[in-house]
DNA sequence: TCTGGGGTCCTAGGACCC
DNA sequence: TCTGGGGTCCTAGGACCC
């Protein structure tokens, strides 16, 4: 019998920093995006302070001072290796993991589907929390989608006590007529809208609709949303990382930057990540795009989109040549006046290194590749950007904010806690 | 003063071909 | 005035996800 998990961690950069941090259990917490933008995750206690998903910091600050809330800049270094350690938590309670974002796992639960697999859910939610101290929520059903329904209802219905199988097609159909159709993973605000029109208001009306009507109303990603509510897969969990199509590296600034050479600065350092992130997934890129923009929330002030898009030939990774081509579309899209605000480089037509297309004249490749090895290896040793291009320009006027960052606890010697005991 | 940083998939429509 | 009937490929943009 086909039975999916869904493993998700509950306000999943909160409990990162609660690990840490003790302090910070049972107090209202935000954790913001980067540049100490929007709130990104919330406990419990913030969520109660009416603290949405996405909310600029700077416009509810007045609200996060009143009531005492802790904001935290992001820390991904962190995030990222819980994460590593949550999946080893979980491994065992499944024939198959799919990791499917930083704070959520697909498992195939189907080896063990002849047991009560709330018992078996809730002996992975104790190790996970043994291990790392995260909580967690699991959902339980015949299809991906279904897994994540039960997942949302298993957090948010104290009757599941944080663990939800929706394989019971009594309790299942129970859920879905109680569950908002916009909360189903796959309906965003456009398609909610256009359900709406029709009357459809829950998941269960959704799983009523004919296939075909989905099909015309959204495209066939909405007929493939309601056969996975009726119970037949439309997609298995999948364990092999599928290829990478693209690849980005985009920052805002930390103050507006209004000269060519400061953001120059900042675009060469993003060319350079965006070569090491290409060579660390030993990947070539067959066309770059630059762009910088001003503030798009501040429509009295002068708006530029600069943006231009570049051909690798030959494909590379060589961050030099990378950078070669950014400061070219930088320069080729520049206008001067207005204060730009972020700026970033995207890399499409991926592929692998060893299909590289071959051309001729195509220089020295092996020597560059051995520069690109040297220094991805000095920097994977004494930190990034210990090794940059003379020419690069370090102004860091830029760079982001992060002004209630915590360590790298668990990732740099020199950070890690210390305990004393006596 | 201050609004993140990544990704994926699908479709429509234009350019071009015979 | 009137203007076929297929294809393919590519790109931009929309919608969605966390």
């Amino acid at each position: 019998m086909t039975a999916i998990g869904l493993i998700d961690c509950n306000n999943f950069y909160v409990s990162c920093e609660r690990a840490f941090d003790p302090k910070l259990v049972g107090v209202p917490v935000v954790v913001a995006s980067n540049n100490d933008g929007c709130a990104i995750a919330r406990s419990n206690e913030a969520k109660a302070l009416g603290v949405r998903m996405g909310d600029p910091i700077h416009l509810i600050r007045d609200r996060l001072d009143k009531h005492g809330v802790v904001v935290r800049s992001s820390n991904y270094t962190l995030y990222g290796d819980m994460q590593r350690r949550v999946v080893a938590a979980v491994e065992e309670f499944a024939s198959e993991v799919e990791i499917y974002s930083i704070d959520e796992s697909f498992l195939d639960l189907a080896p063990f589907a002849d047991r009560d697999l709330t018992v078996h859910a809730n002996g992975m939610r104790d190790q996970v929390r043994r291990w790392t101290t995260i909580p967690t929520c699991v959902g339980i059903g015949p299809t991906k989608t279904l897994a994540k329904v039960a997942n949302a209802a298993a957090k948010k219905n104290p009757l599941f006590d944080g663990v939800a199988d929706l394989r019971d097609p009594a309790i299942r159909a129970f859920v879905l007529d109680r569950f908002p159709v916009a909360d189903v993973w796959g309906v965003g605000r456009a398609t909610a809208a256009k359900l709406a029109t029709l009357g459809v208001t829950t998941a269960g009306q959704l799983r009523d609709m004919q296939l075909k009507q989905a099909r015309g109303l959204g495209t066939v990603v909405l007929e493939r949303l309601v056969a996975e509510l009726q119970g037949v897969a439309a997609s298995v969990v999948e364990v092999v990382e599928p290829r990478r199509k693209g690849m980005a590296v985009t920052r805002s600034f930390g103050a507006p930057v209004s000269d060519l050479e400061t953001l120059m600065g900042a675009v060469a350092q993003y060319a350079m990540r965006a070569g090491e992130k290409l060579r660390s997934h030993g990947l070539v890129a067959g066309q770059l795009t630059v762009f910088f923009h001003t503030n798009p929330h501040r429509r009295d002030l002068p708006q530029h989109h600069g943006s231009r898009r570049i051909a690798l030939h030959p494909m590379t990774a060589d961050s030099l040549e990378l950078l070669a081509a950014a400061r070219r579309g930088v320069e080729a899209a520049w206008r001067d006046g207005p204060a730009y605000t972020k700026a970033g480089i995207m890399l499409d037509d991926l592929v692998a290194e060893e299909q590289r297309p071959r051309t001729l004249f195509e220089g020295d490749v092996d020597r560059r590749a051995r520069l690109m090895t040297a220094l991805d290896e000095v920097n994977g040793r004494f930190g990034r950007f210990t090794a940059v291009p003379a020419a690069q320009g370090f102004a860091r006027e830029w760079r982001m904010r992060a002004e209630a960052k915590s360590p790298a606890w668990t990732t740099r010697i020199a950070e890690v806690p210390v305990v004393s005991a006596r």
